[in-house]
DNA sequence: ATGCAAAAAGCAACATAGTTGCAAAATATT
DNA sequence: AATATTTTGCAACTATGTTGCTTTTTGCAT
C-alpha cells in the first residue's frame, strides 16, 4: 500500500518539524502544515480558513499561523493588494530568525504567489544616509504554468 | 504677511492639481491633499483618518483616497506589516496610469515610509517561463534623519 | 448673483478581519 | 494513569472596509 506509506511519511515529517520547533503536535497544526506541504505556492489567511476552517475555529487559525511565523516555519509575503500571504520557510529559518533572501512572484493570471528560492534579492544602492537592513522584492507578472 | 501668501500658494497648487485630475475641489480633498504636501513621507490610512477624520467622515476618507489613486495623484505602498500606505505620485502619473518605478524605504526607527524617487527598481533575472510585468521593492532599515 | 444638474459628503447599516480573556479540552510529562 | 502545561473554542469586542440612500456642496449656465 504505497499511498498510505507516503502519507505516513508526510505525517512523520510534520510531527518532527513541529517538535524541532518546540511546538506540541496538535490536530490543527498538523492540518495547516499539511496544507502548505501539499501545494507549491503561498496561502492567504482566507485560503487556509476556508480549507481548514470548517474543522477549526478562526482564532485557532490565526494563532497557528502566528506561532509558525514566530518559530520560523513559515514567512509572510507582502503583496500589492494588501492581503497577507504565507509560505514555508527553508529549513535554516528555524530558531526564530528568518533568513529568506529570495524574491516573490505573484501571477496575474492564476493569482498564485510563489517563492523563487533561487532568485536572490539584488543589491540596492541607496542615497547617502540610508542604511538597509532588509530588502523585499515582489515581482508581478505571468508564471511558468500560465504562460502560452 | 508672507505666511499667508505661502499658504495661498499651496492652496492654489492643490486646486489646480485637483482640476487637472477632473476632480471637483472639495474641502475634504483639499484637506487630505494638504496632509500629503506638508510632509515628506507616506501616510497610512489610519494616519489620515486621525488627522482629518475629526472633521470628515470615515467613508469620505476612503472614497477620497480611492479617487486619488484612480486619478494618479497618490500611489499605494505595500509593506510587511500589511498596512497600506499612500504617497504622492510624480506629476507624470496623472491620467489614470501609474509609472512609479522607484523603490520605497521603511525606517525601523521613526516608522516613516519614503519614496526614494531617484532609486530605480533593479532588473530581476527570473527563472525560465516567468514574465515580469511589474517589480516592487521595499527596503527596510534606518533613514537619513534617524542615523547616528 | 441665482438657479439647476451633477457630484460628493454624511449617515446608517452591514460585512469582513483581527484581538483578547477565559473555561474546556488536548497534549506532554511524570 | 495522574498531573501540569498548552492549546483550543467560544464569546465578546475592536478595527477595517463597503454599500445604498439622503442631504449638502460644487460647478456651470443663465
Ligand atoms: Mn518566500
Ligand atoms: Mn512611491
Ligand atoms: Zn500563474
Ligand atoms: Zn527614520
Amino acid at each position: 500500500m504505497p499511498h498510505k506509506h507516503h502519507t505516513q511519511d508526510i505525517e512523520t515529517r510534520i510531527a518532527s518539524l513541529l517538535k524541532r520547533s518546540d511546538l506540541s503536535v496538535t490536530e490543527s497544526r498538523r492540518k495547516i502544515l499539511h496544507l502548505f506541504l501539499e501545494q507549491p505556492g503561498a496561502l492567504a489567511h482566507g485560503d487556509i480558513e476556508k480549507k481548514a476552517g470548517e474543522k477549526f475555529d478562526r482564532v485557532t487559525v490565526y494563532r497557528t499561523l502566528q506561532a509558525f511565523v514566530e518559530k520560523g516555519i513559515i514567512h509572510t509575503i507582502p503583496t500589492a493588494d494588501n492581503s497577507i500571504r504565507y509560505a514555508l520557510c527553508k529549513d535554516d529559518c528555524a530558531g526564530g530568525h528568518h533568513h529568506d533572501h529570495h524574491i516573490h512572484f505573484v501571477c496575474d493570471s492564476c493569482g498564485n504567489t510563489y517563492c523563487l528560492d533561487d532568485v536572490v534579492t539584488p543589491e540596492i544602492k541607496l542615497p547617502k544616509g540610508y542604511t538597509a537592513a532588509h530588502v523585499e522584492v515582489v515581482v508581478e507578472g505571468v508564471c511558468k504554468n500560465c504562460k502560452g
